[in-house]
DNA sequence: CGAATTTGACCGGCGC
DNA sequence: GCGCCGGTCAAATTCG
């Protein structure tokens, strides 16, 4: 069974798969939206896993029980034999890695101040190239570099293999992956946050995967309550806090609908922002870690900055699940340095909620120079000393600096190094035309549901193709130094092939162009909200809406990450 | 009257 | 060591 649905996930490298009339780069698995759930399609005719072809199988195994339980052993061993191979390549690599990594680093921590010609000369272009391609932030669905790849074709398989035996809602969520050095750096990050921990790297680093992929969020007193109740390996679990994600919308009421139910337990006025940052907690189970934090832009009071922290652990309604899973897929994407997120989402949204992530992939090879993340853009006031990632919902005409033309969406990766800021931010922005221009407003109905209007060009599918361009910085607070994240985001926005895959990915959730067609694709229509809608087609914001938007943008951006491979 | 919210106090981390 | 600040608690208050 493994191994069949593993084929599903084969990437396809070479040529870009056309799916529903649109390129997509290498995925053969697609998450679709069809009536308010997500249906995992392929279109690969030849793959072995077509449900047909299973069902021929399965109805031939039963004419021979016995040969078939055979069949059954030997496809077993076949696949342990296989993921034993995997594994046993994985090792290989990563002490590969780890001692170019010390090969690296050695020498320049001996000499600290190398002569200048050296620097310039030996081996110095291998280094930056080495560092540079370090830092790239590739994203990409089930593709990765050939270097990279068997580790992570195993681990995504694995993951996504979890994903659909736990789950039958096909939810979505999101993987996280490292590469070697990526992991590295966050060892060395590590023991910073846990000078009481002596363990080796690799073991604090395990722990930090788990605490990473979010599945426990221990709060300062309850990490103090843990240790005067002697329970010093509990106690130890969660030194560090956790990655956040962070989603900007525009919003009028006090707080996002997103399906969850949530207690107010705490107002706080935070330096720099004259609005109160309210803390909230979720109430669908009285153990559930989940925090949120709602703010208000200081620059644009009509943005909500809702910040979540944790992960589920329980079961949610199925209106939280989509934010639920890409919240706690995207804080294990900053933080588990796993190469796969399921062990979080074991404890998490896509066990509990049935909202696991069928083949949507980070890789994360952001192993930074410095080692050090770095202050999000967010527009919390305040210094964040966590982790976070950023979900853009609002406009793009943010910052002053930006430019005036619309885009639709906007994927961004940037990091502001600063004395005070630790972590790397990674700004996924789905932001609406300019809203003077277009008179597109992104507007919360009554129902706190946000409505998203999109006016689409008709059949022209090309048309949509000037929304997707994309920007190094939405809404920098700061000047954002001349970095690699940057240098990477330059080299996607340069790539036509990113941003035609971008808009085809965007296209297919809005729709093909025929009238109607978004909010049948998109599968989600609140009944409390009429369909009567100047701009004809409509895209409601829902959780829904932004699991489903979500993927596919990091799935053009897979195109992206080849790209950046390429430019690296 | 129970649930939800408000709000001042408290605690821990961090920078100076 | 001290003060600032973010985050949380819990009693008081409000709301349905």
């Amino acid at each position: 069974m493994k191994a069949e649905v593993m084929m599903v996930m084969e990437e396809q490298r070479g040529e870009p798969d056309v799916i529903g009339g649109g390129r997509y780069c290498g995925l053969r698995g697609v998450v679709k939206v069809q009536n308010g759930e997500n249906h995992l399609q392929t279109n690969d005719n030849s793959n072995p896993s077509s449900p047909e072809q299973r069902n021929i199988s399965t109805s031939e195994r039963d004419q021979d029980p016995l040969k078939s339980a055979r069949a059954e052993m030997g496809e077993v061993r076949e696949e342990n034999h296989r993921l034993k191979t995997y594994l046993e390549r994985i090792m290989k690599e990563y002490k590969t890695l780890q001692m170019q990594f010390f090969d690296i680093v050695k020498p320049d921590q001996e000499q600290k101040k190398p002569s200048d010609d050296e620097a310039l000369t030996n081996g110095n272009d291998d280094r930056q190239q080495s560092e540079e391609s370090e830092e790239l932030v590739s994203l990409s669905l089930g593709r990765a570099t050939s270097s990279q790849r068997s580790e992570k074709d195993y681990e995504g398989k694995l993951s996504f293999l979890e994903n659909i035996s736990k789950d039958q809602d096909l939810g979505l969520s999101l993987n996280c992956k490292l590469s070697d050095a990526s992991r590295m750096s966050l060892l060395e990050s590590w023991p910073r946050n846990n000078n009481n921990r002596k363990s080796s790297p690799a073991t604090s680093f395990e722990d930090h995967r788990k605490e990473g992929a979010g599945e426990t969020w221990a709060p300062s007193r309850v990490l103090k309550t843990m240790r005067s109740s002697g329970d010093d390996e509990v106690s130890q679990q969660n030194p560090v806090k956790k990655a956040r994600v962070s989603v900007r919308a525009r919003c009028d009421t006090a707080t996002m609908n997103d399906g969850c139910q949530w207690r107010k337990y705490g107002q706080k006025i935070a330096k720099g922002n004259p609005c109160p940052r309210a803390y909230y907690r979720c109430t669908v189970s009285p153990s559930c870690p989940v925090r949120k934090q709602v703010q208000r832009c200081a620059e644009d009071m009509s943005i909500l900055i809702t910040t979540y922290e944790g992960t589920h652990n329980h079961p949610l309604p199925r209106s939280a699940t989509a934010m639920a899973s890409t919240t706690s897929a995207a804080a294990a994407m900053l933080l588990s340095g796993s190469s796969s997120s399921q062990p979080g989402q074991s404890h998490g949204t896509s066990a509990t909620t049935g909202a696991g992530l069928h083949g949507v992939n980070f890789f994360l090879s952001d192993a930074s120079k410095s080692k050090q993340f770095y202050l999000p853009s967010s527009a919390m006031s305040s210094a964040p000393t966590y982790p976070t990632i950023t979900l853009d919902l609002t406009s793009s005409n943010l910052s002053p600096g930006s430019s005036t033309s619309s885009h639709f969406s906007r994927f961004s990766s940037h990091s502001y190094p600063s004395t005070t800021s630790r972590y790397t931010s990674t700004s996924l922005s789905f932001s609406s035309p300019d809203q003077s221009d277009n008179n597109l407003p992104m507007s919360w109905a009554k129902n706190g549901l946000l409505s998203y209007a999109t006016q689409l060009q008709n059949t022209n599918h090309t048309a949509h193709q000037p929304y997707f361009q994309i920007k190094d910085n939405p809404s920098p607070p700061q000047q954002s130094p001349p970095d690699t994240i940057a240098a990477a985001t330059k080299a996607i926005t340069a790539d036509p092939n990113f941003q035609s895959a971008l808009a085809v990915a965007l296209k297919s959730i809005i729709g093909n162009g025929s009238s109607g067609a978004a909010a049948a694709t998109i599968g989600y229509h609140h009944p409390e909200v009429g369909d009567s809608n100047s701009f004809g087609q409509k895209l409601r914001w829902s959780p829904e809406v932004a699991s489903s938007l979500l993927p596919q943008v990091l799935q053009a951006n897979g195109c992206a990450s080849s790209c950046l491979n390429k430019s690296s």
